[in-house]
DNA sequence: ATATCACGAATAATCGATTATTTGTCCAAT
DNA sequence: ATTGGACAAATAATCGATTATTCGTGATAT
């Protein structure tokens, strides 16, 4: 079949490998791989419409970026998620965020406050469930409170900061993908809405705080859970 | 050739593209080839004597370590820092590296004190300069000052932020491999001891303190330096 | 009955060759 | 002289097949 996998629409014009990749991730993270599954080249490859290199290009970035493992010469695996290893992924966040949200409060100018807002009134007016969708949040819901959370801190301005910002938060959405039940008792909403209002307010040390405990609550939310596996 | 490329010694049964990658992360932080230079796979493949497909995922795994870029249809190279660039880096270290020391002294043990006390007599024996490796930090004094200041965050026994940690450090080492020149005027053995002094005194805020005070230092030493390239 | 080893299927890793894209060059047209 | 376009390398991306390793199975010896 050759490069000729683009067969309907018409800036499709991507390498293979990126496509298969993007899938990939998408399914990982959407939870379609059971924790700890063999993610088989030769299986994917025939399911994709390519060959064995692209699919093992995307399986390579993907280990890069924590969302395989690789077992050498036992091929990869979807990542099985320990408990503490969630635990540690939520303490660096803890430790690490506040510090940037801080900086980005100090930092950021009228642009950035408005996209705060905007990125706010998307996610307060998205559900984070739907029926069609499984018992899991909804993803026009998961992707608004990424970029809520991610947009907070873009004011800090450094491009580095928020690539850490980004790899924690790829970790912590898969591990909670794997934990999360869902906890009616929790006041998201509220929560979300005081970190909005701080940051506007350029009250560094509230929203400082309201964030850590805001990461706080997610971690305690997500012990204990069904799905765990044994540390490695 | 197929497999038998392990001719000499007797445990070298490691993945070729283990090999490759390995080589080509050295080389590349070693200076090798110059910034924005072009990594050719078959270039790559002639001189290690392997298959294009190797090199491939050798260059692949760099690029998500940040160690090459990669531009679609237009293969691989050595990524080209900036000076902006390198500000950033250095800018997320003195956000981060401090707040992690900072928990590290909280939370380090009797064994994590001896371990600073012994990379910090390491690094002071060890010569910053030899003759026989250019005009640049000689490898030996470079691995010695990365297990130090990575040592004295050990201490926080969170995974995660030591693995931030070492994706700054590598950034950030390859940009000084550009930028730095001998800067004979600064006094980095007083800045590491005072650092492990500090560490040890279970002093946070010293501690704190003098680390970022180091990190504005070297990030100051390198600006304005030759071999920059301009802003992506 | 249990342990050990040979064999074979499954699959991981690698290779050599094919197809696509980019890039440089030469020539014609303005 | 400069712009535009056909061609021809060079090289990136992909493929199909080959080699190597692991893992399960069953025969054999204890």
């Amino acid at each position: 079949m050759t490069q000729t996998a683009h067969a309907s629409n018409s800036p499709g014009k991507q390498m293979l490998s990126e496509q298969v990749y993007a899938h990939l991730r998408n399914a990982i993270m959407r939870g379609d791989h059971a924790p700890a599954d063999a993610l088989k080249p030769q299986d994917l490859a025939k399911e994709h419409g390519v060959s064995l290199a692209v699919v093992r290009e995307a399986l390579v970035r993907l280990v890069g970026e924590g969302l395989a493992d690789r077992l050498p010469n036992r091929g990869f695996a979807v990542p099985a998620f320990s408990d503490r290893r969630w635990q540690e992924i939520a303490e660096a966040r803890r430790t690490i965020e506040p510090v940037v949200l801080r900086m980005s409060i100090e930092r950021g100018d009228v642009d950035w406050e408005a996209r705060v807002r905007a990125a706010h009134h998307r996610l307060a007016r998205t559900p984070a469930y739907v029926p069609e969708e499984g018992e899991y949040y909804s993803s026009a819901w998961s992707e608004a409170h990424r970029v809520f959370h991610r947009t907070l801190l873009e004011g800090c301005g450094n491009p580095v900061l928020l690539e850490t910002f980004d790899r924690m938060w790829t970790a912590s959405e898969l591990a909670r993908r794997w934990a999360a039940q869902r906890t009616p008792d929790r006041d998201a909403l509220g929560e979300h809405r005081r970190l909005e209002e701080a940051a506007l307010a350029r009250d560094a040390d509230t929203a400082a705080e309201v964030l850590a405990q805001h990461l706080t609550l997610t971690a305690a939310a997500l012990t204990g859970c069904p799905h765990q596996a044994k540390d490695a």
